[in-house]
DNA sequence: GACCAGGCACATC
DNA sequence: GATGTGCATGGT
């Protein structure tokens, strides 16, 4: 995937922009008070949906557990049994503690730390901890530390797949550098199509029975 | 009760 | 390399 001047990518994928941020208007991703918070929520909103997340990190906060070093001392079984409501919570204690313990090891345990290291770096190493894959690592990177590069995920692919634009089999790699090349390099652009596309996923573009009104129908 | 939700690692062929 | 499976709660 070349970036190319006249790509007819530019105009397409500028055009669902607009027609999304017409339709939907901002959403200000990521809901977060800090860093810190988003990186959390990127790990126990894997395969998940938010709605149950938002409950544990409020409830994190509230119990004053919501720091690296909290977290990071805290016994397995008692993250596991607090973090319950998101599902798959053995697995994603183990997550989280696998990224505390990379923030502390390199970091001090300190995510504005974390944020001078070089974007291309430390995505390689956030790819390193086991837990993290391609879309908790870029959507760290975007969302907690404002770096461009877009997020893809699942209602990404579904969205462009069935507007024709991506085949069934196109990889995560693939699609981000789709997006990535064709359109400018902006944190706030990035961002905002990142959370219009589960927007448009989430609430017209189903898995089935295929678009429910769509909003970009007539634009395609 | 089936299906879906802001994935990822690992086993097996 | 590609395909299949486990992980688990909560909402529709």
């Amino acid at each position: 995937m070349t970036r190319s001047r006249n790509s007819p990518h530019q105009q397409i994928l500028s055009d669902i922009y607009k027609r999304l941020f017409g339709y939907f208007g901002p959403q200000e991703w990521w809901p977060g008070d800090s860093p810190f918070e988003i990186a959390v929520g990127t790990i126990l909103t894997q395969n998940t949906s938010w709605r149950n997340v938002e409950k544990v990190i409020q409830n994190l906060k509230h119990e004053k557990y919501l720091s690296a070093k909290k977290l990071h001392e805290m016994p397995h079984n008692k993250l596991a049994s607090f973090i319950k409501s998101v599902g798959y919570f053995n697995v994603k204690a183990k997550r989280l503690k696998n990224f505390l313990s990379f923030l502390s090891n390199h970091y001090q345990g300190s995510m504005k730390r974390m944020a001078t290291a070089g974007t291309v770096l430390l995505r390689e190493n956030l790819l390193d901890v086991n837990g993290i894959g391609p879309e908790t690592a870029d959507s760290i990177l975007l969302y907690a530390l404002e770096r461009p590069v877009f997020v893809i995920d699942a209602y990404t692919k579904r969205v462009l797949r069935r507007h024709g634009i991506v085949s069934d089999d196109v990889t995560y790699h693939e699609m981000q550098e789709l997006l990535q090349n064709n359109l400018p390099e902006d944190v706030q652009l990035f961002n905002e199509y990142h959370a219009l596309f589960v927007m448009v996923g989430k609430h017209y573009c189903k898995p089935k029975p295929r678009c429910d009104s769509c909003p970009l129908e007539p634009l395609l």
